[in-house]
RNA sequence: GGGCCCGUGGCUCAGCCUGGUUAGAGCGUGCGCCUGAUAAGCGCAAGGUCCGGGGUUCAAAUCCCCGCGGGCCCA
């Protein structure tokens, strides 16, 4: 048997040079350079993505190319990027092309802002091929920096080979499928109202703006009724510029309205407009007094014709004939009476095509006026309201004028306010669509479920025919071409019928040049217009294959849809959208059958994260301080569907998690590699109670990690992670089996013990390997591959499957309890003033139900090593004094005189006899039976020298007092304490022998003294006065006691 | 006006789907402990009308309804 005093010393040798294997700090930034270099120099990416043999087809949501990436955007790719580690983990051969959408209005605005741009007029001027170029070269230069950025957070994916929406084969997908829309009479070009941004110059699909409030003036205006004196309808808007192009006011066909007889400046007029409404409208008109002439319902106001209120300045509308019409949208606010301008409406525009109205625009695409507006040509629409208000009050027609703040659209991109315009615009029919859509989102598992039941269904229910043309220069050019002598379309469906040499060839105004012959002999040219950037992205799940370019059908159909896809749940409108209504017209089903919904990154309150805000906090901000796999296993660990509110605290907080698991797993590297262990089966060790728990729980929490993962609850795996890790294998069970690494070297125990701690850090770094892959791999690399043959990578390892078998939820409960009542007695000797550090005889454990025993039973040591006491002892019932009282206040009533005997009775009872009554509940005297809880008033009393604390299953009473022996033994352990204070102190070798000596009477620690002398390496120790070395006085429980040290001589 | 989500100690969040003994963590605060994982670690305590109000039920943080507050999306 190997003494471990000379043990030690090979330890404390060895620890010192494995330092630079296992440091003894956790630096995640030297982890991580370590790893990443490994990775490289091994090319462990390469070979993880050659393995595997179920496919699992990945799509990645393309980020715009726009910038540096941001904290949402890093969440998102991590998110993925550990999906994707698992599911590698798990057999699977992964597609892992990354995207970028590097077209669009986005690209150009920054351009433009570069080049220092106002309008169009600029870019053409710059030409058109110059500025296309320019977009080309911002989106490849912020490609490259962002892929950088994506790889620098750990995110393995095929970085090399990235799909663009800018490159030759993509367009090429898009085209096809426009072409397959073609076919099926689902392209359409017609004249309607869409947003249009008079900035961008261009019309915007429903997703592309943004609400947000704003101030407008909105006006109440009397429309003359034709041929007759002082009678009005009046109209209320917020959008004064559309008066010059009104045509037609609509009522709905069953509110009530009626004409007012009211006076104002001793003029009297007559005004039409719903009855209940009037008051309000009135009263804000100044008129001083108002009654009821006449009612009608809507439908009665039909037909009913009115002179446009600025036809004096718009000459034009003398052309046309406006009367009143019944609509179902109108609704009973403002006035009841809405002022119809079919050109700048989208309801407006429905109801004028279907009554037959003039679809009247005299607003061009900067908005500005045109001539058609009379007097207000060439005035831009929003500083037109102004002069149109003081025209209506010159005329006598403006009713009244309020502020109101109101939700407005917005252009995504500039934050101008849009407007709407009637204008000529390529559309997909998506509402011939609608059904077929619904349908498909049924049959698509989305994570969470209301992502697609609720949230998703909504909007596409609500969606409209999807305006896909774009009046811009950056994007891919819509494939059709159109003869200019009888207007024949020819859609191209293929790139392979254009000459092109490289991607700039297939963007404007390059393939502008491409012209066709039409049957009828005349020339075909291209449509000026480029896809709505939505388009792009929509046809990602194929445009990613390459299909149809290089991809066959045969293969394609193999692969796809998707299994997989996620992003953020502004996607609903956006992506997860653009790629249904895509893929529903191109193969008339979802191009994808997960989605993952995940959430928004807000900052601690709860705000988004804006510059203006200056709350901004970056990924590497982040990476920075707390190392890319904190920063990885921080975004995880909270619902992914809710929003991030970052806390700088939280992401910390991992950090010093990750740093116990980091320690735990020295501590036992530190052991097992000075003892040379090597892996043994568990069928072969001699496994203690303690390692079948810790085996148990690990089992369970791999279980729990596996059914998580295919739910996609990452953060159902990162809390249970830590919670094991922490709660069950650092704080509890290294504590237990601390003193069996010290035992001699082939003891089975340890054996047993070093073989069940290679399977916990085998299996949680497995685990865990797809959220945070350097640290695991780190573990990997220098912990397991010192124990056992294996693989390169830890990435070319299985991810674990649970072994059920290991799982003991009795032994589970147990040792719940046992750690319950650790906590219990932790408590009591707090209550007691008796630090663990002191012995104590016995603690009685008082079980309120059967586990406790059983646990008892079970786990005694543990608890009596765990809780130092000498003793552990469990009863049903604990034997406390019971103290029982006359009860005066409700007896001295009753019995009057005779309570002075009862009283005497009651002292006079021995313990037995107050048994049988407690028991019976009832209590005799004199003839007379009274209920206990009348009679008497019960005390119970914990014996002298006891301290209790509860828990759940029961309640703990400690003997508190310490005899003779305990104090010798306790204070032996304060001296020891303190000497090794002093080495520390003095900066000592761990391993050197010294000689004490202690100013105590000997027999304070009588039989103790060999104890002492091994725990502090003291060769010698003497009690007296310390007169050389080291010398420092001590108060030991109010006592000073002078301690003196030095080396010992050699 | 409509849809969806959220509302749990000072702060950040679990738990809710599948109702069940005393609602859990972490941070922060206070008081201690440990000292052969140690420029670490651990324990205990205080602190909660589970947004409010109804309902269902033997039993509601959990299910249902009505409000209130916040966010996102739409009109």
């Amino acid at each position: 048997m190997t003494d471990r005093s000379s043990y030690s010393i090979s330890i404390l040798i060895v620890c010192r040079s494995l330092k630079s294997m296992f440091p003894s700090i956790y630096s995640p930034k030297d982890v991580e350079r370590e790893i990443a270099e490994f990775w490289n120099a091994h090319q462990i990416y390469q070979k993880v993505k050659s393995r595997g043999y179920k496919k699992f087809f990945f799509v990645d949501g393309p980020p715009y190319t726009t910038g540096r990436i941001h904290l949402g955007t890093a969440w998102n790719k991590v998110i993925k990027d550990t999906i994707l580690r698992y599911k590698r983990m798990r057999g699977y051969r992964v597609a892992d092309t990354p995207g970028w959408d590097m077209h669009g209005l986005p690209i150009e605005v920054k351009v433009e802002q570069e080049l220092g741009f106002k309008t169009k007029r600029d870019i053409e001027s710059y030409g058109i091929d110059r500025f296309v170029a320019k977009c080309m070269e911002y989106a490849l230069k912020n490609k490259d920096m962002m892929t950088e950025q994506f790889k620098a957070l750990g995110v393995w994916m095929d970085w090399e080979n990235p799909y663009m929406t800018i490159k030759a084969e993509y367009i090429d997908s898009a085209w096809w499928t426009i072409k397959r829309a073609h076919e099926q009479g689902l392209l359409e070009r017609k004249l309607r109202v869409v947003n249009w941004c008079p900035r961008c110059e261009t019309a915007l699909a429903d997703a592309e703006v943004e609400y947000k409030d704003k101030e407008d003036t909105s006006i109440y205006v009397k429309f003359p009724v034709k041929g007759r004196e002082d009678t009005y309808i009046v109209i209320w808007t917020t959008t004064p510029w559309t008066l010059p192009a009104n045509m037609a006011v609509a009522v709905h066909p069953s509110l009530e309205y009626a004409k007012f007889k009211a006076l104002k400046d001793g003029k009297i007029e007559y005004l039409i407009l719903a009855k209940d409404l009037a008051d309000d409208v009135l009263r804000k008109g100044g008129y001083e007094q108002w009654e009821i002439v006449e009612t009608y319902l809507g439908e009665d106001l039909v037909g009913l014709e009115y002179e446009h209120p600025l036809a004096d300045e718009v000459p034009i509308q003398s052309n046309w004939k406006h009367a009143v019409y019944t609509a179902d949208f109108v609704t009973a606010e403002n006035t009841g009476c809405v002022h119809v301008a079919p050109g700048h409406g989208l309801e407006d525009y429905e109801l004028g095509i279907q009554v037959g109205l003039e679809v009247f625009n005299p607003v061009d695409d900067r908005g500005v006026y045109t001539d058609k507006a009379g007097k207000y040509a060439g005035l831009h629409v929003f500083d037109a309201n102004r002069v149109i208000i003081e025209d209506l009050k010159r005329k006598g027609l403006l009713l009244a004028e309020e502020k109101i703040i109101h939700r407005y659209g917005h252009c995504w991109r500039c934050k101008t306010p849009i407007i709407y315009r009637a204008t000529e615009q390529w559309f997909l029919a998506v509402s011939k669509l609608k059904d077929k859509m619904l349908e498909e989102i049924d049959k698509v598992r989305w994570v969470p479920e209301w992502a697609g039941a609720s949230r998703f269904k909504d909007w596409v229910s609500n969606a409209k025919d999807w305006c896909i043309s774009r009046q811009r220069y950056w994007g891919i050019p819509i494939p059709v071409w159109i003869c200019e002598k009888c207007g024949k379309w020819k859609v191209v469906g293929s790139i392979k019928e254009v000459p092109w040499e490289n991607d700039l060839d297939l963007h404007r105004p390059k393939i502008d040049e491409v012209t066709f012959e039409c049957e009828c002999g005349g020339t075909m040219r291209r449509v000026k217009d480029v896809f709505d950037v939505w388009f792009d992205s929509g046809v990602a799940s194929w445009g990613t294959l390459k299909f149809p370019f290089e991809m066959s059908e045969d293969e394609f159909r193999r692969i796809w849809p998707a299994d997989f896809i996620t992003e953020g749940h502004d996607q609903t409108r956006g992506w997860f959208y653009s790629q249904l209504g895509a893929s529903v017209i191109a193969f008339g089903q979802a191009p994808y059958k997960t989605v993952l919904m995940h959430g928004f990154t807000l900052d601690e309150q709860g705000r988004k994260m804006s510059k203006s805000l200056g709350n901004v906090v970056e990924p590497e901000e982040v990476v920075e301080r707390i190392g890319v796999d904190g920063f990885r296993l921080y975004v995880l660990s909270s619902a992914l569907w809710e929003d991030l509110r970052f806390s700088w605290e939280d992401a910390r907080n991992v950090l010093r998690m990750l740093n116990i698991y980091w320690n735990a797993v020295r501590f036992a590297y530190t052991y097992m590699s000075l003892d040379n262990y090597r892996e043994m089966p568990l069928s072969e060790v001699d496994l203690s109670v303690e390692d079948r728990w810790i085996l148990s729980r690990l089992e369970s929490f791999n279980k729990l990690a596996v059914e998580a993962m295919e739910n996609y609850h990452l953060h159902k795996v990162v809390r249970a992670f830590f919670d094991f890790v922490v709660e069950d294998f650092s704080r509890w069970y290294i504590q237990l089996i601390r003193p069996k690494v010290w035992e001699e070297k082939d003891s089975p125990a340890k054996l047993a013990t070093y073989t069940t701690i290679l399977r916990i850090v085998e299996k949680t770094a497995k685990i865990i390997a797809p959220f945070a892959p350097f640290l695991a791999e780190w573990i990997y690399q220098h912990f397991i591959k010192e124990f056992k043959q294996a693989e390169e990578s830890i990435f070319f390892e299985n991810y674990p499957e649970p072994d059920e078998s290991l799982i003991d939820e009795e032994l589970e409960r147990c040792m719940d309890v046992v750690r319950e009542i650790f906590e219990a007695v932790s408590n009591a000797r707090q209550k007691a003033k008796r630090k663990l550090r002191w012995p104590l005889r016995k603690v009685v454990i008082e079980a309120k139900d059967e586990d406790v025993e059983k646990a008892v039973r079970k786990l005694e040591d543990i608890i009596k090593t765990q809780c130092n006491v000498k003793e552990v002892e469990v009863v049903k019932e604990f034997e406390k004094d019971v103290v029982v009282k006359p009860n005066y206040k409700a007896l001295g009533p009753k019995l009057k005189g005779r309570i002075k005997d009862f009283a005497k009775f009651v002292e006079g009872l021995s313990k037995d006899e107050i048994a049988d009554i407690l028991s019976k509940g009832e209590i005799e005297f004199d003839g007379m039976k009274f209920g206990v809880d009348e009679a008497l008033i019960v005390e119970y009393k914990i014996p002298e020298g006891y301290e209790y604390s509860e828990f759940s299953k029961g309640v703990v009473y400690v003997y508190t007092v310490l005899d003779e022996e305990l104090k010798r033994e306790a204070f032996a352990r304060e001296v020891v304490r303190r000497i090794q204070e002093m080495r520390k102190e003095l900066d000592l070798n761990v391993e050197e022998f010294i000689e004490s000596v202690v100013d105590i009477d000997p027999k304070l620690v009588e039989g103790w003294v060999d104890y002492i002398k091994h725990e502090t390496r003291s060769v010698k120790l003497e009690f007296g006065k310390p007169r050389e070395g080291y010398i420092k006085e001590w108060d030991i429980e109010g006592m000073k006691v002078e301690i003196g040290i030095k080396r010992a001589e050699s």
